[in-house]
DNA sequence: CGCCAGTTTGACCAAGATCAACGCAAGTGG
DNA sequence: CCACTTGCGTTGATCTTGGTCAAACTGGCG
């Protein structure tokens, strides 16, 4: 039984639930529906705040503005596990439960949009088009966990690190220098793997020359086909 | 990188996609859905039959009246990966997009009813209650795969092996002997351990005088309380 | 300047993969 | 009815990956 410990900043909140409608807000075509219902709030987060957690009411939901949030789980024996990142334009907490499962928390400083979840379901009933498109979104949004559930029941360290790489590069139009917003704790966090493992397979990928670390949190692009090599799958 | 390959007896088709509406169906609800539209065919396919593969088109959707089918996508190396076991009473292959990412195949002689996903969708927009319902489920279904996240990136093999342990017995409700419908082969590439792995802890569990096997295909619970010790989480 | 949080690197260890052999029951064909 | 095959399942010996423990490094910041 692995004892890795949730990174000592975080405060020892529980577990709470947040499914991702992120490419939803993505789309872009979620905005209309955004327009439509005046009622969001603008919030802001500062680092590490927590934007809720397991057991708070699930009336609302939001979407980024700008900045990171990271959706997480707390176990009980303290190892942590983040099922996903959100950017700005991404939308999260659009929950099943009544209860939060899992918790929100801003990576860094954060500015998000929220949205009372009775309103909007009221506006989708009354929109069969709406409806059917947060449907498909849903569906894509499964299929997506259900690629990362190959990546952790299957890929190696390497893979692993390889995949989130790429992931975060595409985010940012393949940009070739990007911003890593979050700790080496969360990004181990969010692979399943330790933080010396990342530190080790990133140190790997510099020494053989496919990314370039001018400092902690920012990654050059070296060599994008060897690191969709790495990636395979 | 691992070497397992998926076992000798499946045709080499590739991947395709089916992410669960188990519980819809599983709910009961749904059934008012299929007798509105009395549109579903029966068919039957036998051991390791193939219902669709990726690429298929996803113009329908199945509820399986009688056996097992499991939902899987090969790798290119050949590593295979379960995504999800469908019992009887589960709905399957309410997919996302226009093609199938995952395949489905019978684990033994199964009976399903196939029906048309546009005719269903058709159904849904004039519902809207209906609709909501369905994402309800459809957010559920979510959180189920986020908990299965939990278990293939942070959990142990004993964990892993007890999890799905008690899943069976949960559906079976709570039998003290179930029938395992599945090889071990299929148990290996849904918990995503080696074949000899998941036989060593049944192999544990048994000397430990939790389970008792009295054939390779079904499992006689002994001690609940130490399975779900083991599975804790 | 020294502290502190986060990152990196190294030495060692254990869980589980790999490789290999064997067991066992269900066909199959003579 | 009995060899022979075939497909799984089980068990053992060994090796690899990645976790654990520990120590050093780095870049802010009071």
């Amino acid at each position: 039984m692995y004892r890795q410990l949730a990174n000592s900043g975080y405060r020892n909140h529980v577990a709470a639930m947040a499914p991702r409608v992120a490419s939803l807000a993505e789309s872009g075509q979620l905005d209309a529906l955004v327009a439509l219902e005046r009622i969001g709030t603008q919030l802001s987060f500062s680092r590490n705040e927590e934007i809720y957690t397991e057991g708070d009411s699930t009336e609302c939901w939001y979407k980024i503005i700008s900045g990171t949030v990271r959706i997480c789980k707390l176990l009980a024996d303290g190892r942590r596990h983040i099922t996903e990142f959100c950017f700005s334009g991404d939308g999260f907490g659009f929950d099943g439960a009544r209860e939060r499962v899992f918790s929100a928390e801003a990576v860094g400083d954060v500015i998000v949009m929220r949205f009372s979840r009775k309103a909007t379901e009221q506006m989708i009933d009354q929109n069969p088009a709406l409806a059917r498109m947060l449907r498909e979104t849903m569906l894509h949004d499964l299929t997506n966990v259900y690629n990362r559930l190959l990546l952790l029941g299957r890929m190696t360290a390497t893979e692993r690190v390889a995949t989130f790489l790429i992931e975060l590069f595409e985010r940012c139009d393949r940009k070739k220098t990007i911003v890593v917003p979050m700790s080496r704790n969360d990004i181990a966090d969010y692979v399943c793997l330790t933080i010396e493992t990342v530190c080790r397979v990133l140190s790997t990928f510099k020494r053989d020359g496919i990314i370039a670390i001018p400092n902690a949190h920012s990654v050059e692009l070296r060599d994008s086909e060897a690191l969709e090599e790495l990636a395979e799958a």
